[in-house]
DNA sequence: AGGCAGTATGTCGCTAAGTGACATTGATCT
DNA sequence: AGATCAATGTCACTTAGCGACATACTGCCT
């Protein structure tokens, strides 16, 4: 195969992350075509040319091999969040940021065909619990990313209550607006609604200033 | 065994939630005894003294054995709040409920035990993603649960946008604060913080008008 | 009381999800 | 070229979980 890089030891972090996101592609393809349970671990294997033992080492179940094309669903918001300055206000940083993505002004941040299949999976995640289990799984990881941030935005602790607390709702109304986009875009549906970019922005900024009951989304003094 | 009622077909509804917290108790014992890895079906159907089969026709995994049990940790919260008159501040629902909970007034709604175990099992969530599953699943209940309830409230549908987002944040920031008083009191922390039951219902209300942006939480009108 | 109907449970056997142990490849360093 | 070490393949094995059939229990009817 590719370059492995010996010094450090082992595989690259990143060539094992597009491993993953490979299998996981696969994964999400053949469950959103014939379901979950009708795929067997041998398939997966098979459709990436690989031996079944290897998929169990790099994934713990086969439900989880759809955990990557999930995350990549939401790195692009998180990344977003994470290069929040702070004396912008969320409304402006969230406008410029999706804008210069739109443009493709910054570097394109992840497929599209990876965000439908990430749709399609969360999608999956209404009826099937197993893949429930990694949707919210994806859901938490934004959250801690969320507590870091907020806590960064506070001047306090990750591990504060308070900060806790707005990292949670914060995470939860962005969960929310995403199975709304993520339905309406899979039912093919009024997608002018998502057109404007600024208005998007707009929408995801007043969820979260609104569920963190305002202490998040004005700049730093 | 016990009585089974005839019209309507099958085991009561009652009777087979019975059995499954029955059953619920004892893996929940077990897996905090021995860990969730170590624990087999066998184990737990010898606990019960029911065969392994049995096992699986009521539950779906062995992780799932500890939703019951999780679920009734929450119970108590969900019951109180879908009581909440119209005319009532949630401060003030809260605070007496509460109150007459913990003066015995009110019907006992779950064994103290119950609790214990169910902190137990979130706990446990922590470390072992299998649980953890069980434990985001009894959230989600709660937070379809809050979707009816404040949508009533705002005399909107439950499945209004703005219901559901508010009924996320609501349910995320009880999530938290639950998380919280779960691992301070297995800590065997300054329990003080949590014996002014008025406080308590302060601290729950304050938290979910927050998380609503100030929307749920007043009387209406 | 006694037979009938229907449901819950037990028993058996099977599929498939994961794991451990060991062999093999294949790239990198000297 | 040969040594080294991580990644993968191969094979045997454990066990969660389910389908099918047999059995026991419980209520109903006469």
């Amino acid at each position: 195969m590719a370059t492995k890089q010996r010094s450090g030891g082992g595989m690259s972090e990143q060539r094992r992350a597009r491993l993953r996101l490979e299998i996981s592609r696969e994964a999400a393809r053949l469950f959103w075509d014939q379901g979950v349970a009708a795929t067997s671990g041998d398939q997966i294997a098979e459709a990436v040319d690989l031996s079944t033992r290897t998929i169990w080492r790099h994934f713990r179940s086969k439900e989880s091999c759809a955990e990557p094309i999930i995350m990549q669903g939401v790195v692009t918001l998180l990344g977003v969040l994470r290069r929040w300055p702070r004396q912008s206000s969320l409304e402006d940083h969230l406008a410029t940021e999706l804008t210069g993505i739109r443009l493709g002004h910054e570097k394109p941040p992840v497929d599209l065909a990876d965000e439908m299949l990430a749709m399609k999976m969360i999608r999956l995640a209404d009826t099937e619990p197993a893949l429930r289990t990694a949707w919210l799984m994806a859901c938490d990881q934004v959250e801690r990313e969320m507590c870091a941030i907020i806590g960064d935005r506070l001047d306090r602790p990750a591990s504060d209550l308070q900060v806790r607390m707005h990292a949670a709702s914060a995470a939860a109304v962005v969960r929310v607006l995403d199975e709304h986009i993520g339905t309406t875009v899979l039912a093919g549906d009024d997608l002018t609604e998502f057109h404007d970019v600024t208005a998007l922005a707009r929408r995801y900024a007043h969820a979260i200033r609104t569920a963190t009951g305002g202490a998040v989304g004005d700049p730093i003094a």
